[in-house]
DNA sequence: GCCAACGTTGGC
DNA sequence: GCCAACGTTGGC
């Protein structure tokens, strides 16, 4: 079991979409970044839990956690010309992206905000992915210890 | 809105 | 294969 973080404009996407969204999930298509690809097709498996990330907006931050609920499988948005993410090289007989569907979980008692993660950014989070000078892959792997130390933040009083 | 970081593209 | 130009991300 892996854990993942994934982040979400939620200008674009917010958590309380996937909250609306018809049976509570959705399928993360649109990803046309090659690292981020691999994660899903080669690493990620049902059941994985996911850190939903708020990115670009007033607090940026994690708010709740989704589930895979479905692995990787081609993106059919990229053969779509209509589509903001269509791309003309991708051929439908040798997919290059990749999609996978995540449920909707729960949503944190509190936001853990960037800024608070970066409070532990040279100790317990030293390694985290989302924290690294300036990273902005849309999707990264949360170790075990990270994932329980990011969570037992959200009973602490910040 | 600014701008640093960084992935991608394409000329050579 | 190099690398400059360009586009995007995303915090602030």
């Amino acid at each position: 079991m892996n854990y993942w973080l994934m982040k979400s404009e939620p200008n674009d996407f917010s958590f309380e979409d996937l909250r609306k969204s018809p049976s509570r999930k959705t399928h993360w298509d649109g990803v046309r970044n090659y690292q981020a690809r691999n994660f899903m097709r080669d690493k990620m498996k049902k059941d994985d839990l996911v850190f939903f990330y708020h990115s670009n907006c007033a607090e940026p931050g994690i708010i709740g956690i989704a589930r895979i609920i479905k692995e990787a499988y081609p993106d059919h948005t990229a053969y779509d010309p209509q589509d903001k993410h269509y791309d003309q090289k991708s051929d439908p007989q040798n997919p290059r992206w990749f999609m996978v569907d995540i449920s909707y979980e729960r949503k944190l008692k509190r936001t853990i905000t960037l800024s608070e993660l970066r409070k532990y950014s040279d100790d317990q989070l030293k390694d985290l992915t989302l924290l690294r000078r300036g990273n902005r892959l849309s999707i990264t792997e949360v170790s075990n210890d990270e994932w329980s130390f990011i969570l037992s933040l959200e009973h602490s009083d910040d």
